[in-house]
DNA sequence: CCTACCGATCGGTAGG
DNA sequence: CCTACCGATCGGTAGG
């Protein structure tokens, strides 16, 4: 009788996915060799070929899964009821949140995405403007000065910016929260905005923002 | 008699730096070879080995010689004279133009760094971390609320997250120039610090920042 | 005839 | 400053 897939197969598919993900991360993914990751994982490289055709599909079954994570769980966090603002935070809080458990996966998409070849990437990227997209949608429902073409999209990659550099310094168990953080995030954003797209689009010198701070007054 | 050091022996010296930040930019480190960076720079690997002693000394070399130009830079922009306010937006827009023909440079820091050994890397995390004190202390200066030891490192880590990713994003020739990003930054911090510190330091519920907006409210 | 897995080794290329 | 090579290790595959 011909054997039946083993029941584990996917459980050790994905175990092997966040393993190599881990040793990319440290080493990079041309300084990780096949050999390392079937040690790393206990198994044989010939079986680590028996899951994956060749080490390139392991690092975009890497990226693919993480970013269709993050996907998934914005367009929720996105679709739910309730004020611009709050949907906004929930947005933020959710990517925090999502990164917990994805510190590696987090670092490969930022060092090694770019080396796959155009036609891997490609999706992987166009996973990345949904979420560009999204945040920049959340933005410009919370703040008002955010509408504006010229100044929406450094608002929202100063966002991605703030949330995808935590990894350098963020630690578990430190003074502030992961929700600490997305409240911070979301209150710098929402208090310092209209401040900051006023100063880039109006005319040097006069301001005509009502709510500019002696220190903004001091620019 | 023995040969004198050619007169271009720096400038070729820096020109391979530069070439190898691109290629290690583009394709990693480890996935660049010593025979690709040799015919990218249009000389021998022989003579490569001339320069720099193995391939390593090449990585630390850029990294080195990049963080140099970043503390030197800031160091002098903090020690200008002038308002609080006023260095800090020095320190920021220093650092943006710095970036500008060092976009290479930035992203082999940011994929690279953590590829060399523990006592190569070290020097390179202490101008990293002297940095990362000299924004610490401008913004403390500049934002009262900041002065907060809680909050001072992430508000510090949140403007290089944005600093940092520009690259991802900014393109010149843009809506905005770098100078724009600079001040969009600052008035972004500036106006919106008192009110994230606040959010996170305060108890829960209830607020006594008396310029909490609408839309922090709402949180 | 299928999938699951092993020990051993392939042709090429890496840094030096 | 070059060509000619080295010891080792790379990603990937063979037979069973």
């Amino acid at each position: 009788m011909a054997r039946t897939r083993a029941k584990d197969y996917d459980d050790k598919a994905l175990s092997i996915l966040h393993r190599s993900a881990e040793l990319f991360a440290a080493s990079g993914y041309v300084g990780t060799s096949m050999n390392t990751i079937a040690d790393a994982c206990g198994v044989s490289k010939a079986l680590l070929y028996h899951y994956y055709p060749d080490k390139e599909a392991i690092l975009f079954d890497i990226l693919s899964s993480h970013l269709q994570e993050l996907v998934a769980a914005v367009e929720q966090a996105n679709a739910a009821p309730g004020e611009p603002v709050q949907r906004l935070r929930t947005i933020i809080g959710t990517l925090l949140e999502l990164y917990r458990h994805a510190d590696a996966e987090h670092q490969v998409q930022i060092a090694s995405l770019k080396l796959l070849p155009k036609d891997k990437r490609e999706p992987l990227l166009a996973s990345e403007r949904i979420l560009v997209g999204i945040m920049s949608d959340a933005l410009a429902a919370a703040v008002p000065a955010a509408k504006q073409k010229r100044v929406l999209k450094p608002l929202a990659m100063s966002v991605f910016g703030m949330l995808n550099w935590h990894y350098m310094w963020f630690r578990e168990g430190g003074p502030m929260t992961r929700t600490d953080y997305a409240d911070f995030v979301v209150r710098l954003v929402l208090a310092g905005a209209d401040e900051a797209v006023a100063a880039v689009t109006r005319p040097r010198g006069k301001g005509k923002s009502a709510s500019r701070s002696r220190q903004a007054e001091l620019l």
